[in-house]
DNA sequence: AGCGTATATTCGTTTTTTCATATGTAATAG
DNA sequence: CTATTACATATGAAAAAACGAATATACGCT
């Protein structure tokens, strides 16, 4: 990946939200960043399509649910600045709000 | 500096190559980006301008030229991606042409 | 089969970014 | 002082990105 494919990427702050929160939580559906970022489903839907164009997400589907992750293969230095990004990045309120709908699964059964 | 701030700035490939060329060269003028990428003086000067507001580099006058470089205090997040970038960034080319035009001071004495 | 939920995609519009052209400014040379 | 070089900035047009609203699809349940 080409790195200013890359920055692209991360140049909105939408995209750069849900990549790093899915980072720290492993993974995430897309009701569950629609909560946590407060955001319509058509936007957060795009975004994440964007981001799995460029293989910087993947999706699985599990029943109703789709949930986004970063790819089990990921070129090195992408994870690194992802890492330096997430340092910066205050994801505290983000967390919070996923923290309000609960524990997975349970939260999943309530989020939807 | 914001992450946001930092991606979006290197999300444009011209500001992405005038940046990681003048972390290489040390210090470059305009009119040396302008040979090594190309480009014409307005369209570097204006995204030099934009590496400067969000104080990504600096400038410098000396005598007609204005040299830019890296701030000599530059948070150390930023740096890592800058390298990590420089190292997946090929630039060979825009050094090629840099060399052409023979080493500096007579580089700047020829260029403009 | 029919309905509700979760997510994706399409469409027309608005906003943002980028660009070329033209003009302005600072330094140097004559 | 005038001309030239090196660079900055303003302006308006074009291209790209992002958005909301509506629609489509896929799954689970009854």
């Amino acid at each position: 990946m080409p790195p200013i494919e890359l920055f692209k990427a991360l140049s909105d702050i939408t995209r750069l939200q849900c990549i790093l929160l899915i980072q720290q939580e492993q993974e995430l559906c897309v009701c569950e960043l629609m909560a946590a970022l407060e955001l319509s489903q058509p936007k957060i839907s795009r975004h994440l399509a964007l981001l799995r164009e460029s293989n910087l997400l993947e999706a699985e589907r599990r029943g109703q649910w789709i949930y986004y992750r970063l790819p089990a293969v990921l070129e090195h230095w992408v994870l690194t600045i992802l890492q330096e990004a997430s340092l910066q990045q205050n994801l505290t309120e983000l967390t919070q709000r996923l923290a309000i709908m609960g524990e997975r699964p349970e939260r999943v059964a309530k989020c939807c």
